[in-house]
DNA sequence: GATGAATGAGGATTCATTCAT
DNA sequence: AATGAATGAATCCTCATTCAT
């Protein structure tokens, strides 16, 4: 009686995928507060009362939206770098999954990098998963510094630090994609970035 | 008749000071969303009413109580890196004067890096003065690059990167401020990223 | 072809039955306008959609519920009385059908005492064969008390007066018993509110 | 800076009164949830946000409306009770001042007797003071009989039963006026009702 | 200038009912 | 006959802004 038919299961599914891509479009043009649920059930092809059926608050499909793609972000991003061989080939990845990844999924950048990232400062306990996300990612890229400070590979620093640093980086090239003002952002700051990061990380010269 | 006298004038202005430091406060503490103008007046003593004599609405008080800051901080900056002989100087004084004018705004950090930052991003010609204020900063940083670099004191980048990459990290050790989560914020810290930013600029060492 | 099978009408008639049984849980666990169909239908064991073809909205489900039971009442009422050769008897009968029909089916007693009666009050023409049924029991009353006046076995009173006094003090008793709070219902009601009736109905004592 | 002027407060009670007015006309006329807030907003002359000044939530609206007039008759039947030397009298005081407040405050009457005294039964702790004050009211009663009693004046009952009767048989008399079927009501069914109350109370006769 | 009572547009959420499968 | 996903009208409450005093 509980069960039902596949093909059933499939839409179902389908349409929860829908209404989380119209809730990432609309939330993105507009943002949490002023974005009304109505528009996003509308840009979704269904009457609000449906939307309710797939997620119980406009807080919920937000969250919902955006933890989505950051779980596909953090998989990418873990997969890339553990095929990397080295530290320098798992740091390029790091910041390639992320660029690219942001290139095709341009509203959850926007939500992201405009109101979400300042919830997750805000004490509010909104997203613990997000933020754990967000802490894991951190501790992978401090793992790699630590195996790279072991072996020598890097000059040895505070490997949290480290990954902090490349973590402000990251965000900061995405954020520019973002601004409507200044220079317009193409691979070179993508390759100065990650230039920056591989000289300051570099084990010391030795002075002759 | 028009005009008061400069008692009046006086009393006018450090009332209108008071509701922009109170409309800060609460600002920063619930953000621009969850904040009801009465909570602002209630905090700076005034009547709802009263508050809309200096403000004409919630948007432009925002705005207003963040201009207020942004220009001190501008100003401050702007002095120090004017005051500081080398580049390695001057970067260190942008990045101090940042540290330690957040340290004394909290809550023009909160809002700054939680929300209006974000705003900024979004297309929204919310705030042009902010906005150029923050590309007047950059402005500066690229200058001081660009000057390094044509005297060969830094190796040769495109200032403008580099000013966004200061920029970029700098803001990252504000957020870490901000964070429940995650380890607590010390003077290595700065001092990290001070380091990342003189190493990756350092002029080319000779190889051997 | 339209004709079904006779098992077939009493499985409809088994699955009616229990939806009328679950309507009346629900309806008095949490009164008409707090419940909702979907609560009636899980408590059925059916789908809200097959509701909706036994009955064809939830205010005809909340009097169809309701009537089976008083349809009951009165029948029981009827045949105890009937049975009854005196009218002390026959108050007897009323009191005591009414108190044990009402200790086996709680939910029926809820529901008519804590709403229905008010809707009843109210002008609506909401359940004419509910008014139907209260006048007719108020109306066979009348008729004992008529007989027994006739027959000088009471005093003289006004057989319609009466019985509604009767009415009154039966549902005060019904009450009292849904009451949270006084003290608690026992036999000594019942026999007082019976007690009550005999001596301010009894024929006039002659003073000597 | 928060005292109001006596003026002002008075407007402010008036208002406050006026929207207590109004939501029992309509309580009265369309029940608790078939009523919608804009309605007695209008009905009161005053804006829908207006009457949030005033009250919190339609609940908490609709327990004030009834709260002070039940408050009201409380005091007046009390007042009347304590003026009446017997206990006929005070029986009678009872009766006459319950029937009267009802006839000159029918929203009172209607809204207490279709739906609030059945939310009362419900075990919901809505309404505290309501129910306070009906104890109240029947202690005051049994009080009455109980003095009655130990000075023989009426046949030894346990007054609490004796009180709750009086309830109910006066709640009878009070029904009786809303329902728009049956006979209509009139001076003799209080008469009546008096009168089957003081035979049953009368004090034993001594049987030749 | 200052006040705070009044306004009413706006929005999230619920739920009785329908209907395609 | 049975299902349960879909619908959208309905309603409570909020809050930025205004304005009479």
């Amino acid at each position: 009686m509980s069960e039902s038919s596949p093909s059933r299961k499939a839409a179902t599914e389908q349409k929860r995928s829908a209404i989380l891509q119209a809730a990432r479009a609309v939330f993105a043009r507009q943002g949490y507060a002023d974005t009304v649920v109505d528009e996003i059930a509308a840009q979704a092809g269904i009457a609000k009362g449906t939307l309710y059926l797939y997620f119980p608050s406009k807080e919920k499909l937000y969250l919902a939206a955006l933890l989505e793609e950051a779980r596909q972000l953090d998989a990418d991003s873990r997969a890339a770098i553990d095929a990397a061989p080295t530290w320098r080939d798992k740091l390029g990845a790091y910041l390639r999954v992320r660029t690219r990844y942001f290139e095709q999924h341009q509203d959850f950048l926007r939500i992201y990098m405009t109101e979400f990232r300042g919830m997750c400062m805000s004490g509010k306990p909104f997203a613990a998963e997000m933020i754990h996300l967000m802490q894991e990612g951190e501790a992978q890229l401090a793992q790699i510094f630590a195996a790279a400070a072991a072996r020598g590979e890097i000059r040895p620093v505070d490997p949290e630090l480290a990954a902090l640093t490349v973590s402000d980086i990251s965000r900061g090239l995405m954020e520019r994609q973002l601004r409507g003002w200044g220079r317009p952002v193409g691979p070179d700051d993508a390759e100065f970035a990650y230039d920056v990061l591989c000289r300051s990380l570099a084990p010391v010269q030795l002075q002759q």
